[in-house]
DNA sequence: TTGTAGGCGTTATCAA
DNA sequence: TTGATAACGCCTACAA
């Protein structure tokens, strides 16, 4: 069995108290005392259980992240960042993954409500469930949303801006003389998807292109979506000379059926892609893509949920990120 | 505030005792007192104190997956497919990330030893430091370790026959006709990769031929050194054909090398990766690669730890898998 | 079937 | 500077 306080107390002659406080660092314990307490509990190598701790002071030292899907390469570097950060601050954290799931998001958030965490930052994730986040809003329950839209959004947040991501990449398109750039992207009820979608209309339209309807095509988010929406569109009356993909793994998936068709990126079909990771950069050809700052994302994110919990924060801060366009060979014009 | 037993107690005009029963679906309620307090609970949606619950309990419900790295795609893959099957048990998990530090190590097993996890899964990590673990080899503390090797080993382990891997793939590269088969591979300090080592020479015996100390590069697991290395080779005496990288990030940093250098695989350099990830999937020529099962570490490595969790493993288990080949095109021969 | 009471290992308050 | 004591929220004998 574990040492505990009461053990060291014992041992020290002196009250539990007195070995919290000295353990503690805490003022008005005598200075022989503390040095006594310290080796005692150095000694026999005690770690203070942290859930007694957490029971009493209200304060567990632990982080919940909640990912919406463990999928993205883009969250899991998010995950990693975070890990780092918090491990600096001698905070722990709770991996939770809710796979697009009302019902596990409320069970999450019940690790806030009941204490078992100090906080939680929430990446992704769809509307849906919102008005449950909504429902646990309070100063007591320390969160943060990451990449993740509503209407009304009470929360301290960290977004990208997709919209202006999709922008530059429809621009950069139409700059290198692409005409049919069509858009393969998430669908509408998500509203990080139809924001993306407003970019994109926005660009074209801002370009004097006409906004073709048949070339939005919503998919889901997986590599495999992304092939076969490739295969559909190569059937279709409209063919395409360009394609933005609004999702990291789709964009995989179409780049592979495109090269199994015997089609050349960018010569038959130009490519930009979501998300600057490994995937991408080693593909072939090296991937176009609109990048995410998935660093600052989490820099901004832990750094908030540390001012919420250290009660540091005085008004709700929503910070906006703006993705970059990495071009690579992808999306180079066989018109230049 | 949250609600909690006592508030039931008070509202259902029962004692606390009576609510916990209820709660917990023990026997001794009546089935009216149960039916209320169910009833009670639920509306006012109430949620046990995990924290209380693990102190008086001494159960949590959580489990530590401790990374030696997060780099890995490989792991996240086994940490993924571990979060999936806790979750349908109903653990959490608390994801760590010790990054080879032998002191974190030391931190995160004191989770264990205050209780504050049931159990702990140890993923991948180098020797040193297992006499630290060895020091809290108890019956009262779960572990599994997975891929882990030391030289005495008392723990309950999922691991990969990674001898058995390298010997697949080193025999099939001598079948199709390589001579010189090159391995990148770690620093032979990493029981591991020694393993490996042994793995390369033992098939490159049996296959008759010799083994030349020189074709075996020690180099860091990340994509730069992969990189780096194939520089140094190729300004070398003895210039290999063949290349079997053991460690994910490095293959791909191998095959971006050889690539940039204006070589072809395999025509010029036949290429034996790790991993069968999607990285290797994508990567162009598509990789012959020794492959990890990791859904079955996952579920072993989980269904082991929960078996140690509710005492129902009498005696010390070793679960060895065997690793597959994977062939597809980065290593058929010229020769051929 | 139900209630009482003690305890899990801390922290925090108040006296001494 | 110290110590006694009451929380924290829950579980579990044991008694009724």
């Amino acid at each position: 069995m574990q040492i505990t306080l009461k053990d060291i107390a014992r041992m020290a002659d002196v009250a539990e108290s007195t070995v919290s406080r000295a353990l503690n660092d805490k003022p008005g314990v005598g200075k022989d005392t503390k040095r006594k307490i310290l080796k005692i509990a150095q000694e026999n190598n005690y770690r203070p259980n942290q859930l007694a701790r957490g029971l009493a002071a209200n304060k567990t030292n632990m982080i919940a992240v909640i990912l919406s899907e463990m999928d993205s390469p883009g969250n899991i570097e998010i995950v990693k960042s975070i890990e780092k950060s918090a491990d600096e601050k001698g905070y722990q954290i709770i991996l939770c993954n809710t796979n697009n799931q009302e019902e596990k998001e409320k069970n999450y958030l019940s690790l806030l409500e009941s204490n078992q965490v100090d906080g939680a930052i929430f990446i992704g994730g769809k509307l849906v469930g919102s008005h449950l986040l909504r429902a646990s809003f309070s100063p007591k329950n320390n969160i943060v949303l990451v990449n993740r839209l509503a209407e009304e959004n009470f929360f301290t947040s960290v977004l990208t801006d997709y919209s202006q991501g999709i922008f530059k990449a429809v621009k950069h398109l139409v700059g290198e003389g692409f005409k049919n750039i069509a858009l393969i992207c998430g669908h509408q009820n998500d509203l990080i998807e139809e924001e993306k979608i407003s970019g994109y209309k926005l660009a074209l339209r801002e370009a004097g292109l006409e906004v073709k309807p048949e070339l939005i095509f919503p998919t889901k988010a997986d590599r495999q979506a992304g092939y076969d929406v490739f295969l559909d569109i190569i059937e279709k009356d409209v063919i395409p000379d360009a394609f933005i993909s609004t999702r990291e793994l789709t964009t995989i998936g179409l780049v592979e059926a495109i090269k199994m068709g015997g089609y050349f990126i960018p010569d038959d079909f130009a490519v930009v892609g979501y998300g600057d990771n490994i995937l991408t950069s080693i593909i072939d050809p090296p991937l176009t893509v609109i990048s995410e700052p998935v660093g600052k994302i989490a820099n901004y994110s832990f750094e908030f949920l540390l001012k919420l919990i250290n009660e540091k924060m005085n008004e709700q801060q929503i910070e906006v990120l703006t993705p970059e366009l990495i071009i690579r060979e992808s999306s180079i014009s066989k018109y230049n």
